[in-house]
DNA sequence: ACATTATATCGAAATTTCGCGATATAGTGA
DNA sequence: TCACTATATCGCGAAATTTCGATATAATGT
């Protein structure tokens, strides 16, 4: 876990909001029926509720991957991100520890 | 509480280490006599520890003041700064409830 | 008033981040 | 093979951040 990548990760609301809408996967459109097996929320949908360009969005979703922050799942054509929650669980420790 | 901003303050090793440092004022030499009475840390002691310019170190305690995770006291010509211990606790718990 | 000390602020150059459109890559299906 | 879809990556200009030296401000002591 590197803190100072994790932290630059976070610091960007939209960034951070996409993690908190991961929480719930209904914040976003149904999963097509043939997905519906697969945990995690495709570029599109997080696109769509960003409301931002799809090559940023790509781009934060990477961001977060490398901070560790989510993991990736391929599926055909679809990349399906969804929380980290261990990675993040250890983040926030790590932080609470070092600042506390 | 300005989550952003806090973070902005955090998203840098020096000015986390200076939170850090100052958990202990014996991090630090000694205070003068005269300020043995007074809470917290000189610009000076800081800037000497951190190894960066007086300037730099400045403008670091000023962000870390605007985002509310310090406290400063003047005393004759010196500033102390000390960990605004409710202030950081309530960030953590703030990013653990909105990241968790 | 003047020199000295501690800190804050200013202005600038270097670096990093942001967010985009264009394009590349990869998978699907006719 | 050829179009189409989903995502990733590239290249860029704009904006923000970093860090500094120079300078301003403020307090102290002679």
């Amino acid at each position: 876990m590197d803190i100072d990548k994790a932290i630059s990760a976070l610091n960007n609301p939209v960034r951070r909001q996409i993690l908190i809408w991961l929480k719930d996967r209904s914040n976003f459109p149904p999963a097509l029926p043939e997905h519906s097996e697969v945990s995690g929320v495709c570029v599109a949908y997080i696109q769509e509720k960003a409301e931002l360009s799809q090559s940023t969005i790509s781009t934060y979703m990477k961001l977060l991957k490398d901070a560790g922050l989510v993991e990736a799942e391929r599926h055909g054509q679809w990349t399906f991100y969804r929380r980290n929650e261990k990675a993040i669980q250890q983040f926030l420790n790590l932080v609470d520890q070092e600042l506390s």
